[in-house]
DNA sequence: CTTTGTGAATATTTTCACAGCT
DNA sequence: AGCTGTGAAAATATTCACAAAG
């Protein structure tokens, strides 16, 4: 039966930021099409998306924003809160620490490790910072199932170890450093040298007078022109 | 003639990363099997990516790791140095400035910008931090087409357009707001909440006992099994 | 014998276009 | 009138399978 495409969830937390954006704004009803033009994916494709999921909208009408975002929330999980271990209290991890957008999606910075003394025992938000060495023993204990690895890329690795130690579902991977993971293990690496890459391949043909655009979104939904 | 899907564009900066890997292992060449085993993706669809650029392998041998990192950069345009405006002296923009991932891929942090007159004046890594009113026009005379926003999120608007006004081409958008580009400009958008949340609807499907799984890489290479 | 490059076959995703509901 | 939900069509992407090359 359920053979969900991946862009699809990918797609649906555009949605739900176009859909939040719409909120703040005071919108209660938004069509397909709108929505369309907000988040640059076609309103048929939005509307199949949605049908995985059930129906949600009313014909003649739309779909209401609120319902929809609480709808979102609740495939993708974050109608929950969710708890996070931060790896490397530096400049990144104290910039994650700090991040409000992992706040607004019930994301929850649940502990901070680093291995320097002159950090451990130290407070960034409020947060202690641990010594890495109790890492896997703190994530089963308090059950934490995110990691995010913001350490020089040497320790990338054997951090991304002792995460899978301490039973880690979900790996945040902010160094440029390859880091295996075991098969269940979700890894996703997120290296700004590597989102500049594709972007570079489109600025040369640009430069070279070709049209080729790319609307976008993290980790970005796909889009290309119809012929 | 000439049109390239996306993903292949995406696959490419994979095989890149897997290629250096293998150029720092020491080894010499590899099949498109072996580089199907270290990148997840299928031989067979390597082999016709490549054939959008030209031939490069060898028929019974395979392909040359450092030619093929070469044509694969150039491809990219990552052959040459591409310049950077830095925007936001804070945790985060200082941990940018120190990624080393950037500068092996030939990205060069140019200049960094704030509006904090504490910050103003001071050195980032050797950089002058400027004041964000020279923006635009810095921007201009250094040629630079590259800006990575990190401040706030409600600055993130107002810092796009100042970008934008000093004919930015690619725009790596770190704050969580949503920011209108026009068309011409590439942003993308690197909110790690945006990132967990697809990896949160695989986490409830495995909790429910569902197998579902992923491959990863940054701005994730489309994996699924066959039937 | 090994491995590429590629026509042909599959599979998947996107889009059209419209019946049907409000 | 306005917009959803969806069969059917079109467009893309992936994989097979094998001839040709070293």
């Amino acid at each position: 039966m359920s053979d969900i495409p991946e862009g699809v969830i990918e797609r649906l937390s555009t949605y739900l930021n176009c859909l939040i954006k719409f909120e703040q704004n005071g919108i209660e009803t938004v069509s397909s099409e709108r929505l369309g033009e907000s988040s640059g994916v076609n309103p048929a494709e939005i509307r199949r998306d949605f049908t995985h999921f059930g129906t949600f909208g009313k014909k003649g009408v739309g779909y209401d924003v609120d319902t929809m975002i609480k709808n979102i929330k609740r495939i993708l999980g974050s109608d929950e809160p969710h708890k996070i271990a931060l790896v490397g209290a530096g400049n990144l991890g104290s910039a994650i620490a700090s991040y409000e957008g992992l706040l607004q999606h019930g994301f929850h910075v649940a502990a901070i490790f680093d291995n320097d003394p002159k950090k451990i025992g130290t407070n960034i938000r409020n947060l202690e910072v641990f010594n890495i060495k109790d890492l896997s023993q703190i994530l089963r204990s308090a059950n934490i199932t995110i990691g995010i690895i913001a350490v020089p890329p040497a320790a990338a690795q054997p951090v991304a170890d002792l995460l899978i130690e301490g039973n880690i579902s979900v790996i945040l991977n902010y160094t440029p450093a390859l880091v295996r993971v075991p098969p269940g293990v979700q890894l996703h690496n997120t290296d700004p040298a590597q989102q500049l890459l594709h972007t570079l391949y489109y600025l040369s043909a640009n430069e070279k007078g070709l049209t080729r655009r790319k609307r976008s979104s993290t980790t970005g939904p796909k889009r290309r022109k119809k012929t």
